[in-house]
RNA sequence: ACGGGUAUGAUGAAAUUGGUAAACAUGCUGGAUUUAGGUUCCAGUGCCGUGAGGCUUGUGGGUUCGAGUCCCACUACCCGUACCA
C-alpha cells in the first residue's frame, strides 16, 4: 500500500493516541472523511490474527466427526471488476456471525466462498481492453479474495471454488449430459427473448419491464433454435415441496406466483372448416356463454388458413401478424391498455354445448406461449374478454347470475355469490359446483378434460456467449443430436482471437473452425460441436454441492460427503435471486435427488434474504450515481470490526438500509470503550455482583438476536452493557463473558483482548471457546421497578420488591405521593397489575 | 390492476402474549479536559407550556382498564407480477 496508515508504535497495556488525516490514508472518497483518532492499533492486530487463524486451520470444516454439523451459505459472488462493494459484506458478515455462533455452540461448521465467475461483464471487459477473460477472471478472484480475507469472514478458504475452473464445469457439464440423457434437455425453435445490445437470446426469467436485465436494453422476440431446460416438469414439486422447507414467506409466495399454477379444463371447439380447436379454461362452467374464441396471432391453424386462402380477409390479419411479430416485449406491455384485435371473416368456430356459430379473432392479448394459445371467450364472466366484446360488438350473453347487469360490468366471482343461469344442466348450480361438474360431463362428452396449466415456461439454456460452459453436444448429419461421452469431460473452453458476438447471433465460437470440426461419437462421421454456451446461471445451480468435497476428480462430490452435508441448512442471499438462481438450483437439485445422486429433496432447509445498501442519498449503489462505498476505504479509517459492526448495527437486516460514513464512528466509539475497559478492569476472574443482571440478560439476548438475525439489537444490548461496565467498573471475569459475545462480531479485537488478558496462552482462540452460560437466577433483581398509571395514564413510578403480591403493590402504588394527586377524593373501581411491569388503577369521582 | 411489504424524533432505528413509546446509535446544544482541533467524560435533546400539566407512532373510526401492536375504512411510498384465459 502506497500511502497506507500511518505508523504505529505498540499499544499493548497503554492508551496510544494517533493522530491521523484520512489525506493520507488514500485519494479519492476517503479524503472526504473526518480527522479521526485511533485508540487501538487495528491496522496491525487485524491481519496478526488473519494470519493465526489461518495457520491454526480454526475454520477449516471436517467431513465427518462426532460434533452436529452446520452448514452455513451465502451466495457466492460475481468477482466484477469494480471490486467488492460495502453491500457485500452484509449478507457475509451475517452468516459469518451466525456460524461462528454455531463453532461455539459446538457445530461442526462449514462456511464456505467461492466465486460465479462466467458472464458477460467479464467478457465485455476483455472485449474492450483485449485481454483474456481468464486472465480478467483471475485477476478480479484474487482482488476479491484479498478483500474478503481482510474482513476477517470465518471462510474455509481450502474449499475455495471457481465456476471457470475445467475442474469445476467439468461437472457442471455432466448434470448437462443427465439432463440431456434423461428428456430433460431438448433443442427447441421458438421464439425467444433477444438482447439487441448483448445479442444474446434470454431466459424469461432475466426478462424485467420488457428490457434486458443485464443492460437495460429492449428486448426483441425472435425464432431461434435454443437448447432448453425441462423445468416445467418439476412444476408441481417445486410448488409443493414448498411447504417442507423454511424459507421466509415472501421466497415462497413469489416462487409460487412465479410458477403460476392453475387448474381448468381444455375443452375441444370446432371450426367451420373442420378442424379442432383446444382452449384452456380455468371457468368450464361458463360455456354456455362463450361467445367468440380468440387465437393468438402465431396460432398455427390461423397460418393453414391463410395458406389454404380460407380467410377472406386474409391481408388484414397478415398485416396484424406481423405488427404483433413485430412489437418488443415492452411495446406489448405499454399497450396492453387497448385491446386489439382481427375477426376472421369466411371461418367461425362452434360452440360445443349450444352448438352455435361464433366469430374467431386473432388478438395479442391470447399469448402463444401459454395454454393452447386459444381461448373460448365467455364476455359476461371475464374483465378482458368483456373489453374486448364492448370493443368488437360481440353478444354478452350470462351464464352466471348474482351480480350487477352483465351489459354494464362482467360478473367474475368464482365463489358460492354466483348461480348458474341459461346452462341447461348446469342451472341452480353455485360456481363451486359447476366447474366440477362441467369438467366431468365434458370428459364423459369426449369434447374436454380436466387440465393444470403454469406459467413457468422451459429455461432456455444457451447464450450466443463466449464466456460460458460449452455444451457438450455435437451436431451430426446423420445422427443428429449426439451427447459428448462422459470420459471427453470436461470440453475445456478453446482459445479465440476475439469475444465478440456476431451480428447475426452466433456465439463467437463458431468461428473457431478447427474447435469446431469433430466427429459423431455415435456413427464416427464428420460432425460439428454446440457453438452455443450455459447461461449463467447453470455453474450457480449446484456449487453449494461442490463445497462438499471440492477436490473429486471421481464426482461432483463423493457420496459419503453429500450424505454428511446435505442439506444446506441455511441459506442467506438476495430476493432478486428468488425467481432464477432458487428456482434454478432447487430444479436441478430435484433432478439430482431422482438420479439418486443426492440425498435430499430439497438442497436449502432455511433460506433468509438481506435487504440492499443504499447510497447516502437513499439510492441504489452505482457507479454512474458515484456512491459507491469500497470497504476497503472503511477497512483502512476504522478497521474491518467497525466496519462489520456498523454493517450489521444499521438496522433491520431485511430491510433496505441507507449507508452513513458518520454512523460508522459510533460503531468505532464502542470497540474503543471496550479496548478501555479491558485495560482498566479489574484484576478479577470472578464475574461482579453489580454486573450480573445486565450480563446474563445480555448473553441470553445475543444469544436470541444471532438466530433471528436481529443483529442490530444484539450489538445495542452489548453496548448497553459497556455502559453499565463503564458506570459500575468491571472485572476480568466480567470481560471475559463480554469478549467471547463481541467475538462473532467483531472477531479481531475479540481475539486481541483475550490475548491481552491472558486467555489465549491457556484456552487458545476466543473464537473457539464455548459460548458463555447463560444463568436465568441472576437476571432476576431484588427490588423491582413498576410503574403506576391511574385511568390508563403514567403518573408514577414505584419500587417494590420482586415477591410482593398485588394488594401490596397497590397499597404501594396508592401510599405514592405523585399518585395520590389523581387519586384524592376518587373511589378506585379496579385495579389492574400487570406482573413486573405496571399497575392501573382505574378510579371514579365518589 | 393484482399479490406482498412499509409508515414511529432532526437522522438510522428499538419496543415477548396488547402493558412505562422513542432502547441503542448518529446529529445537535451546553459544560469539563485540551494551546487548539479531534478524542474522552458529564448533562440535555419528541412536540406545546415558565409551571402544574397537556399532546404524540401516516389519516379517520372502533374494541379495551390500557393500542405503535388487534379490527374496519382511507392515504402515501417500496418490492414483485404483468392481458397466464
Amino acid at each position: 500500500m502506497k500511502a497506507g496508515p500511518p505508523p504505529f508504535s505498540s499499544c499493548q497495556g497503554g492508551i496510544l493516541v494517533i493522530k491521523c488525516n484520512s489525506n493520507n490514508i488514500r485519494a479519492g472518497r476517503s479524503a472526504q472523511r473526518e480527522v479521526y483518532t485511533l485508540k487501538y492499533d487495528f491496522a496491525s492486530l487485524e491481519p496478526k490474527w488473519q494470519k493465526r487463524w489461518e495457520e491454526a486451520r480454526v475454520y477449516a470444516a471436517q467431513n465427518g466427526g462426532e460434533k452436529p454439523k452446520f452448514y452455513g451459505l451465502v451466495e457466492f459472488p460475481y468477482p466484477s471488476g469494480q471490486g467488492l462493494h460495502v453491500g457485500h459484506p452484509r449478507p457475509y458478515t451475517a452468516m459469518d456471525i451466525i456460524t461462528r455462533k454455531k463453532r461455539m455452540d459446538g457445530c461442526n461448521v462449514l462456511f464456505p466462498m467461492g466465486f460465479d465467475a462466467f458472464g458477460l461483464p467479464t467478457e465485455n471487459y476483455a472485449i474492450k481492453h483485449h485481454i483474456h477473460p481468464a486472465k480478467v477472471t483471475r485477476d478480479n478472484i484474487a482482488n476479491f479474495t484479498s478483500q474478503l480475507k481482510m474482513l476477517g469472514f470465518g471462510i474455509d478458504w481450502e474449499r475455495v471454488i471457481d465456476t471457470t475452473d475445467p475442474n469445476y464445469y467439468k461437472w457442471t457439464q455432466w448434470i448437462f449430459l443427465q439432463l440431456y440423457k434423461h428428456g430433460l434437455a431438448y433443442k427447441a425453435t421458438m421464439p425467444v427473448n433477444w438482447c439487441t445490445s448483448c445479442k444474446c437470446v434470454l431466459a424469461n426469467e432475466e426478462v424485467v419491464d420488457g428490457v434486458c436485465e443485464r443492460c437495460g436494453s429492449p428486448v426483441i422476440r425472435k425464432e431461434k433454435s435454443q437448447w432448453m431446460l425441462k423445468i416445467t416438469q418439476y412444476a408441481q414439486r417445486l410448488i409443493d415441496d414448498l411447504d417442507e422447507v423454511d424459507f421466509v414467506e415472501r421466497v415462497k409466495t413469489q416462487q409460487r406466483n412465479w410458477i403460476g399454477r392453475s387448474t381448468g379444463a381444455e375443452v375441444t371447439f370446432r371450426a367451420t372448416t373442420g378442424e379442432e380447436i383446444v382452449v384452456f379454461t380455468t371457468r368450464p362452467d361458463t360455456l354456455f356463454g362463450a361467445t367468440y374464441m380468440v387465437l393468438s396471432p402465431e396460432h398455427s391453424l390461423v397460418r393453414g388458413w391463410l395458406e389454404q386462402g380460407k380467410i377472406a380477409n386474409g391481408g388484414q390479419v397478415e398485416a396484424y401478424q406481423q405488427a404483433a411479430a413485430s412489437k418488443s416485449d415492452l411495446e406489448r406491455t405499454e399497450l396492453n391498455k387497448e385491446k386489439t384485435g382481427v375477426r376472421l371473416e369466411g371461418v367461425a368456430g362452434v360452440n360445443p354445448v349450444t352448438g352455435k356459430e361464433i366469430p374467431i379473432f386473432i388478438s395479442d392479448y391470447v399469448l402463444s406461449t401459454y395454454g393452447t394459445g386459444a381461448i373460448m371467450a365467455v364476455p359476461a364472466h371475464d374483465e378482458r374478454d368483456w373489453e374486448f366484446a364492448k370493443k368488437f360488438g360481440c353478444d354478452i350473453v350470462e351464464v352466471v347470475s348474482g351480480g350487477e347487469d352483465v351489459q354494464q360490468a362482467p360478473f367474475t366471482a368464482k365463489d358460492d355469490s354466483g348461480v348458474l343461469v341459461n346452462s341447461v344442466f348446469l342451472d341452480g348450480m353455485t360456481v363451486k359446483q359447476a366447474i366440477p361438474a362441467m369438467t366431468q360431463w365434458l370428459e364423459e362428452q369426449g369434447i374436454g378434460k380436466g387440465k393444470v396449466n403454469f406459467k413457468l415456461r422451459d429455461w432456455v439454456f444457451s447464450r450466443q456467449r463466449y464466456w460460458g460452459e460449452p455444451i457438450p453436444m455435437v451436431y451430426c448429419e446423420t445422427c443428429g443430436w449426439q451427447p459428448l461421452s462422459e470420459d471427453q469431460l470436461p470440453l475445456v473452453l478453446p482459445d479465440v482471437e476475439s469475444y465478440e458476438p456476431t451480428d447475426d447471433g452466433q456465439s463467437p465460437l463458431s468461428k473457431m473452425t478447427d474447435w469446431v470440426a469433430t466427429t459423431c461419437p455415435c456413427c464416427g462421421g464428420p460432425a460439428r460441436r454446440e457453438t452455443d454456451t450455459m447461461p449463467q446461471w447453470a455453474g450457480s445451480s449446484w456449487y453449494f454441492l461442490r463445497y462438499m468435497d471440492p477436490h473429486n476428480q471421481e464426482a461432483l462430490a463423493s457420496k459419503e460427503a453429500l450424505d454428511y452435508w446435505s442439506p444446506v441448512d441455511w441459506y442467506n442471499g438476495g430476493m432478486e435471486h428468488t425467481t432464477l438462481h432458487l428456482l434454478y438450483s432447487r430444479f436441478w437439485h430435484k433432478f439430482l435427488y431422482d438420479l439418486g445422486v443426492v440425498p435430499t429433496k430439497e438442497p436449502y432447509k432455511k433460506r433468509t434474504s438481506h435487504g440492499m445498501i443504499l447510497g447516502e442519498g437513499g439510492e441504489k449503489m452505482s457507479k454512474s450515481r458515484g456512491n459507491v462505498v469500497n470497504p476497503n476505504d472503511i477497512i483502512a479509517a476504522y478497521g474491518a470490526d467497525t466496519l462489520r459492526l456498523y454493517i450489521m448495527f444499521i438496522g433491520d437486516f431485511e430491510q433496505a438500509a441507507v449507508w452513513s460514513d458518520n454512523a460508522v464512528k459510533g460503531c468505532k466509539r464502542f470497540l474503543d470503550k471496550v479496548w478501555n475497559l479491558a485495560e482498566s478492569c479489574q484484576d478479577s476472574l470472578e464475574q461482579s455482583q453489580d454486573n450480573a443482571a445486565a450480563l446474563h440478560k445480555c448473553i441470553k439476548k445475543v444469544a436470541d438476536d444471532i438466530e433471528s438475525m436481529k443483529f442490530n439489537t444484539a450489538i445495542a444490548a452489548m453496548m448497553s452493557l459497556v455502559g453499565d461496565f463503564q458506570k459500575n467498573g468491571c472485572t476480568k471475569g466480567d470481560m471475559k463473558a463480554l469478549i467471547t459475545l463481541l467475538s462473532p462480531f467483531a472477531p479481531h479485537i475479540a481475539e486481541e483482548l483475550w490475548e491481552m488478558l491472558g486467555f489465549y496462552g491457556a484456552l487458545g482462540f476466543v473464537c473457539q471457546q464455548p459460548w458463555p452460560e447463560y444463568d436465568e437466577s441472576k437476571t432476576v433483581a431484588s427490588q423491582i421497578t413498576m410503574a403506576v398509571q391511574v385511568g390508563g395514564k403514567l403518573r408514577s413510578n414505584i419500587v417494590v420488591p420482586a415477591d410482593a403480591d398485588n394488594d401490596a403493590i397497590v397499597a404501594a402504588a396508592l401510599a405514592d405521593p405523585k399518585v395520590q394527586k389523581f387519586t384524592d377524593g376518587m373511589a378506585l373501581v379496579k385495579s389492574i397489575v400487570v406482573p413486573g411491569r405496571l399497575v392501573n388503577l382505574i378510579v371514579k369521582p365518589q
